[in-house]
DNA sequence: GACCACTGTCGAAGCGCTTCGACACACGAG
DNA sequence: CTCGTGTGTCGAAGCGCTTCGACAGTGGTC
């Protein structure tokens, strides 16, 4: 293994200059940087990752925190995980994968160790066990989700409160009166993840406004659960002709049972989905969406975390704008 | 942050016989290793990690890279990595998410800068780039999917093969003589990412000793795809009672396009899926699957890795048994 | 022409840990 | 009683890097 003190005397300089010429933090002579780079090249040297830690007491590391609920969908959680990764390469970190079997003592593990400059926690609860151990702790940190207290914490989410009213507004436009919304599975409400109550509320609270009467059922996904869910909104309100789903695992589901009641989409009743858009566009009837921006949301999370970790950067919810998508699935209310 | 020294002095003893408590490497009487346990409890004291590092010259970080391919099922990876960070972790060893946007330089980086003791491949291809540069490397590696040459590497992956004869054994006991195989898109094949061939290789052999006729056609997801492959497989072959398919994207095309055209599952045609069980299980037909072992995969693979860092373990192919499970899409062959 | 400020480079002191050899002591064997 | 053999503990030397202060040399200023 190539070290500094190699390359220095390569290059004819101290081991210092070496150094500087890395980092930047001190001038350096083209003459002599030009030296020192080709002599890395030459023996193609890496910096040692431990000693430089050690040293500057600063890894490069930004852990991820990836709770192991099976009740998300997984596919935003990888495409997060995905772009998390790939927006922190670009800043010169890498990122540690942990996972939720080993609970809040992650936190302390990784802030007591140093092993990582920053957190980025995924899947927030309410009232999330690792905060209080985060609020101890001075490591950087930001979450993505929204916590019930939200004092002194970074955090990215997408607005779901208006992609709620976004949805409502979107089929009180086309004259739906009677809306469905089908939730998530009802773990999700008890554990209280916030994003789904959240829909909700701006649904209820945009209903109100343009005068939509809502009907809000969880639902878990597959097929037995959505045709119970579904059969129960029609006897409950016969008159309903607008959908909105957030839950990819109600989706398919729910527009097969409507086939098979032979109601057409969007022609009898309009669906809109809150899902990723893969989800919407490769359903059997490409779906009116709001989309889960994942990819945004793991970018911001770690731009947010690198501003802090460089001293700008202040404590504030960042709420990502919903973008509705029109496709296939939504029409005109039938008269 | 706490330092060994200062649980020492806490303890009254020195550093050196606090490390040993740490490692076990030297005996310790029990009066001072209680004593110095204590003191850790009460300073809340975890080592640092880059001195750690440093000194020992292993990181107890395993890198885990996984290419960006967008043509694969995204839960299977997911699942992968989940597995491979907890196994990790009951090994003592974190996990570095490295995404193949860096390519293969991510190789040289970690190796060169000693930021992980090992890796872990994902989604090898036959003749991945990045294999050169793990040959030169002398750090541990494991990769997860089979590449054209395995001299000198440790692989772990389904045994695709006996996959493909498993699901042509079961069709042919039922009586079907006619079977269709519908693989991944025609991307995929071209990537030469292996597994794909290989589940069709051992559809070849095992079809040839059973008698049974096969159609085998490459099938993009979603329905205007699958709707084409479906009307061409059945005018060449109309005789198909069987379907294979290895391909999450278009089992519920595949479902619902036979439904749409008659065809009942199973008492027309019986489907076997090679996918994981969550889609086996949750599809519109619960479907008589092969399941896609991913939590075992990242296990074992974790398990080889940290083998072979210390000093046991060997370079060797390890394939993992396929095993069907008859769920309500496969039945006798029509009359 | 003396002075100052700046620029570019160096040496040395750690960062917190592991690990090797040394050493003190206790104990059983001869 | 001495010697050899363990056993438990310590001190010191690094691991490879960053960073601070020091210090030549250079050039501009009054």
């Amino acid at each position: 293994m190539v070290t500094l003190a190699e390359v220095a005397q390569h290059a004819g300089v101290s081991a210092s200059t070496v150094s500087y010429v890395l980092s930047g933090k001190r001038s350096i002579s083209v003459a002599t940087r030009e030296r020192v780079e080709q002599s890395i090249q030459q023996l193609g040297y890496h910096p040692n990752a431990g000693a430089r830690a050690l040293a500057s007491s600063r890894s490069n590391i930004i852990a991820l925190m990836v709770p192991l609920r099976t009740d998300m969908y997984v596919p935003v959680m990888m495409e997060i995980a995905i772009a998390v990764a790939t927006t922190a390469r670009t800043h010169g970190y890498d990122v540690l994968l942990l996972t939720g079997e080993e609970g809040p003592a992650a936190v302390r593990r990784i802030a007591g160790s140093s092993l990582a400059d920053a957190m980025i926690l995924m899947d927030v609860e309410l009232h999330d066990e690792r905060l209080p151990l985060l609020r101890e702790t001075d490591r950087a940190a930001v979450l993505i989700g929204l916590p019930a207290d939200t004092a002194g914490l970074t955090c990215v989410d997408l607005d779901f409160e208006a992609t709620g009213a976004l949805c409502v507004e979107h089929l009180a436009g086309l004259g739906h009166r009677e809306v469905a919304v089908i939730g998530e599975a009802a773990a999700v409400y008890e554990r209280h993840t916030g994003f789904a109550e959240r829909t909700v509320d701006g649904v209820r609270a945009k209903a109100q406004e343009t005068g939509v009467r809502i009907l809000h059922r969880p639902c878990e996904g597959g097929y037995a659960a959505m045709a119970q869910t579904l059969s129960r909104i029609f006897d409950e309100r016969p008159g309903t002709t607008g959908f909105i789903v957030q839950n990819e695992a109600a989706v398919e589901p729910l527009l097969n049972l409507l086939r098979q009641q032979g109601r057409a989409v969007p022609e009898d009743v309009s669906v809109v989905a809150i899902c990723p858009e893969q989800v919407a566009t490769q359903a059997s009837v490409r779906l009116t969406s709001v989309a889960i921006p994942a990819q945004e949301m793991g970018r911001r999370s770690v731009e947010q975390v690198v501003a802090k970790l460089s001293g700008r950067g202040v404590d504030e919810v960042e709420l990502l704008a919903p973008e509705l998508t029109v496709r296939e699935s939504t029409g005109p209310a039938p008269v």
